[in-house]
DNA sequence: AAAATAGTGTCTGTGAGACACTATGTT
DNA sequence: AACATAGTGTCTCACAGACACTATTTT
């Protein structure tokens, strides 16, 4: 039995937009923070570069279109992406009335695809105002102020793997803060959320590193 | 001339889902944090308590329809609420398939109409789990960490009006963060973004308290 | 020996938290 | 005088930031 309002309408009855999603997925690549672009394809658009998304279906959670945008626009799997808000100008999409929930991950460089082939990882210091298409600078902009609140934590999206040296875990979070940090500070406020592994770094210039993991 | 795919469809050609707005509005009543509630009405559903809350047009943006929202199911106006996030369970609506988008405020109880008449103002430390239909309840609990997070600066959205003591300040904020706060403490985390107006409180018992506004 | 990187001792400043005291009004 | 509320001096603790030093390795 199908719901009605009290004018004997269902749902289905009025007019509704349409949700898309959008993915800003976030790594490290050259000690710098770069996000995942995929060329558009269609007749307008060939050219255009802009962040992954898709339409939400009406049987699948936002957290399953955003895994699906990644798969099929990206070939990207194995992330879930946090959700960051609702962009929802009523002309952001020439198309029609289109509500955008943007999402964004950060994720080791390696669990990605090769680049080129349409696929490209922009680093978010090099983007432009307006380099864009619909909002999703702005999105891009929430996303890596998302990513620089997590980083409060030592690598807390395990970017690094496992075992790291302090210097290792330092660059990372330079690479994501933008610009440098101080490394006793820096050592002194990550050292409680590290355990040492015992093992010292091998094969650099220079007096070997302990090595670390995270813990608490 | 209409956007087509390139299966030559327009965006009307899909499924789409519903998209709801709901608002948590809260304010401070006899120093206590509470909800603004109304009464539905329906066949299935007389009786039930909810957040005010309507579906979103297609030519309105999501803060139009939370306003709408609160004027026509609680008579509210005058207040712009803040996006917290979207709830997408897929079966959080008997109706069918419609997404969340939940808002909240912040605001002086002296500016919501008279309670009764299917209007209630529920303290939140009073409402049980479960007590809400949908998923209203995860959205209250979401406002109220919104508003304790927001509280790190002196009465940010002004339930006070231009001028209080400190004593006033604490309670409202003892209020918001549902426990005691110490008064030299507070005094002196508080006083930086508080300017003195150089006039004393008048009528009590006790000493006067000198009278401060927001400032900074 | 020189260079490079790892790691630490220590000083300073800030700010929260807590205790106890002083100050000034009403009853 | 007793009480109630306002306001502050001061001690402690924790932590960020900065400087400079020591330690251990490669070249």
């Amino acid at each position: 039995m199908t719901w009605r309002d009290h004018t004997g309408r269902t749902l289905a009855d009025y007019d509704r937009p349409s949700v898309a999603v959008d993915v800003a997925l976030l790594t490290v690549v050259d000690d710098a923070l770069a996000v995942l672009l995929h060329e558009r394809t269609g007749e307008h658009e060939t050219g255009r570069w802009a962040l992954p998304g898709t339409f939400l279906h009406v049987d699948e959670t936002l957290a399953e279109a955003a895994l699906r945008a990644l798969r099929e626009k990206a070939g990207v799997t194995g992330h879930l992406p946090d959700q960051l808000g609702v962009l929802d100008r009523v002309d952001r999409d020439s198309r029609g009335r289109v509500l955008s929930v943007a999402h964004v991950d950060l994720v080791p460089a390696g669990s990605l695809p090769a680049t080129g082939e349409g696929l490209r990882l922009a680093p978010v210091a090099e983007l432009s105002a307006g380099g864009l298409p619909y909002d999703h600078d702005e999105i891009v902009e929430r996303a890596v102020a998302w990513a620089r609140e997590l980083h409060r934590r030592p690598d807390p999206r395990g970017l690094l793997g496992e075992e790291f040296t302090l210097l290792e875990l330092q660059r990372l979070h330079e690479a994501v803060a933008g610009g440098e940090l101080q490394k006793d500070t820096f050592r002194r406020t990550m050292i409680g959320a590290l355990a040492e592994t015992g093992t010292l770094s091998r094969g650099g210039v220079g007096k070997p590193a302990r090595l670390f993991r995270r813990s608490g």
